[in-house]
DNA sequence: CACTAACGTAAGCATCTGCTTACATAGCAG
DNA sequence: CTGCTATGTAAGCAGATGCTTACGTTAGTG
């Protein structure tokens, strides 16, 4: 979660998320958008990794990137929670969700 | 927008918003809640404040803070919205698409 | 007025972070 | 194997960031 907040505070890898948002596109494709080089979106992609925000698929030597709604529905969880504290629901909800697809984190 | 997911990123600010979450607290009330020291945690009030997540108000010689939930609010808005906004996201598909064939990828 | 209390602000410092260039690795075609 | 493509990783650098100490400021008290 920490690392999620943190992933997110990065306009970035904000604008990374929203391009894997509906599709999937490959490590190069993501950096093509950018004016950064090709390894500063493969960092910040490590950094979306680690913190649940984004799934890769490996495909030969192309490793494909998506959103992973799940990642983004915590932390909007933890964001609600944080105003009201009884948002166990939610969260009992994200944690099945979890179970469901497997494990991370 | 920006300035709030920035704030929020940071542990101690996270913290500092919990405890004027419910009830209105002094700078000093809320520095003598942590091991650090004073002007650092008014440094983070300075922060939340322009990040619009906690509101000023000045009694004689303290300045008392709370929590102003319309900011987190409008932060919650914006995660919900990076995943939902439909519109958006064509918008962008278009902007994209240009993008794609002015670069030669 | 002088003095104190409760603050914010300035300056400096150590660490973190996003970026770059250079290099290493995995997969595949020939 | 050789070479090429797609990608991650290492090292280093400039700027941001959270902290500290020192100082400035405002409101109240004698």
């Amino acid at each position: 979660m920490e690392a999620a907040l943190r992933a997110i505070a990065e306009p970035r890898r904000r604008q990374i998320l929203e391009l894997v948002r509906e599709r999937e596109l490959s490590a190069g494709a993501i950096a093509s958008q950018f004016d950064v080089t090709r390894p500063a979106i493969s960092q910040h992609l490590g950094v979306l990794k680690e913190a649940g925000l984004v799934a890769e698929r490996r495909n030969g030597t192309q490793r494909l990137y998506r959103a992973r709604p799940q990642g983004l529905s915590e932390l909007k969880a933890f964001l609600d929670g944080f105003w009201d504290a009884k948002l166990e629901a939610l969260q009992r909800e994200a944690e099945r969700e979890e179970r469901k697809h497997g494990k991370r984190n």
